[in-house]
Formats: C-alpha cells, sequence, structure tokens
DNA sequence: ATGGCAATTCGAAATTGA
C-alpha cells in the first residue's frame, strides 16, 4: 500500500501536476494540503476519470486539505472536534481499514506572533484528538505539512535559523509530543541523512542549492511501524515548470491491509 | 544588500506563506 502527502499551493494551478503525478506513482492515497479552493471549485470530476474518488475540506484563498484513493473513503471527518477553528486544515478518513488523518499545521509566520501562538494552541489540540482517535484506531497515519523541522538535520541552515518559526524549542517539542502518542516519523525509519527536504523557498534558486526544510511528515502508529517498507521523498515534481515549493513525500507499507 | 518568489483577491497593491 502506498500513501503520500504533498502540499500543492493551490490545487487550481498545479491539478496537472497532480494527475500526471497520480498517473506515474498510482498511489493507494494522496494527501493534498493547501488547495485553496471551495468544495464547488474541487475537481471532483478529473479526479475521477483518473480513478480517483476524493474528499475535500476547503475554503476560498488559504488553506484545503483533500484525500484522495482509488478505494472506498469511509468514516469522513472534518476538522479538530477540541478546537474551534475556521481555518479548514484537518480531513480524515478510513482507507482499507486504515485510518488515514490528513493534516496542514499552521505556519506560525513569527516567533511570537499571534499567529505562532495560535499555532502552539493548534497543535495542542491536534495531539489531544490524535490520542483519542488513536484509541478507537490501531492502524493510523497521520499525512501533512506540520510547518515544523523536527531536527537540525531538517534544516539548510540551522545557525541561520536558530530560533526561527519551524524549527523553534516549543514547536520541536510540540512534534515530540505527538510522537509521543506512540507514532513514527517514517521518513526516520530508513534514513538518518541530513540534507534531505520537502520544501525550498521560491527564491535564492533555493531549489538547485539545496537549501531547503522537511517539514512534510508522514507519521505512523506502532500497529503499522512494522509494516513501513520505505518512504523517500519524491524531488521530480518541484523540477517542472512552476511547481508547488513543496513536493511528495511517500510512504510504502506492507501487507498492511486485511 | 534582511531582499528575493508565487498565489490570491470585486482586480492594484496588499497579504500570506515558510
Amino acid at each position: 500500500m502506498k500513501l503520500a502527502t504533498w502540499n500543492v499551493n493551490s490545487l487550481t494551478v498545479r491539478l496537472p501536476h497532480v494527475l500526471d503525478w497520480l498517473s506515474a506513482n498510482q498511489p493507494d492515497v494522496l494527501c493534498l494540503q493547501e488547495t485553496k479552493q471551495e468544495d464547488s471549485k474541487f475537481p471532483y470530476a478529473a479526479l475521477k476519470e483518473a480513478g480517483y474518488n476524493a474528499v475535500h475540506n476547503g475554503q476560498k484563498t488559504y488553506n484545503g486539505v483533500a484525500i484522495l484513493s482509488p478505494h472506498a473513503i469511509e468514516a469522513v471527518h472534518l476538522d479538530l472536534p477540541n478546537y474551534a477553528d475556521t481555518q479548514k486544515r484537518i480531513i480524515a478518513a478510513t482507507i482499507q481499514g486504515i485510518r488515514v488523518i490528513c493534516a496542514y499545521v499552521v505556519n506560525g509566520q513569527a516567533v511570537d506572533s499571534d499567529k505562532y501562538h495560535y499555532k502552539l494552541a493548534w497543535l495542542n489540540g491536534l495531539q489531544s484528538w490524535l490520542q483519542a482517535e488513536l484509541s478507537q484506531h490501531e492502524k493510523l497515519v497521520v499525512l501533512g505539512d506540520y510547518n515544523i523541522a523536527p531536527d537540525d538535520r531538517d534544516c539548510h541552515d540551522p545557525q541561520a535559523w536558530l530560533g526561527q518559526v519551524l524549527v523553534s524549542p516549543a514547536e520541536r517539542a510540540a512534534f515530540q509530543q505527538l510522537l509521543a502518542l506512540g507514532l513514527h516519523d517514517s521518513f526516520r525509519l530508513f534514513n538518518d541523512q541530513a540534507g534531505e527536504f520537502s520544501w525550498w523557498d521560491y527564491r535564492m534558486a533555493a531549489f538547485r542549492r539545496n537549501m531547503g526544510m522537511r517539514i512534510d511528515h508522514i507519521l505512523v502508529s506502532n500497529a503499522l511501524k512494522p509494516h513501513c517498507e520505505s518512504c523517500v521523498i519524491d524531488k521530480t515534481p518541484r523540477k517542472l515548470e512552476r511547481p508547488s515549493d513543496h513536493t511528495p513525500v511517500v510512504l510504502t507499507l506492507a501487507n498492511a491491509s486485511p
């Protein structure tokens, strides 16, 4: 079973890239973030044509999350139940017996800004909701844009970024709190190298110079950990014309579905 | 050189992202 996450930075603009990527990779699950569209604009028909069912939790201009799968998408849930939020950042569903949670974590803008405090409060809400979800779903995976680089290997220049948003101690502690629920950063099950990134700034030729951050993650529950076969970052779409600034992360599970 | 790029929006310049 192949599951992937991709912040597309506008599905309106990126739909051709998404359709090409689905065709080339045939994932069982693709989670999207930053669709930036209302549900009425979501391309259900084009995805169906490509063989994919989809569920979407969207809004105009900002945020928006979706789950795509060729399989049945069941028990769909929108938003954090324990955190009042007008921003569309969460969609969850059960696919092939696996609980799939797609999350677009708050960016935070700058340490100590209002948005930063919103980020930390939101992450706290995510943590307690995930605890409840884990108690009901043994096989659970959380895919998304976490807007947190877990440690210095995940940042191209830790000195320059020291204490800033995406790497600040409080954000990293919040990420560790998620892992403390019994979740595992699947990429790190297979790769301990520094300099492996999922996002690069559009400016400064950052992609060419590999000045990036690893902020898109796939966390797996204890029950799924032994089924993990590989987790890789696919840089191919980042090399296309007019790319998203993020690129897909792909997890392969062996014999995880009943 | 503290900028740079890209996407969005009642449609120019402002806001946001990371």
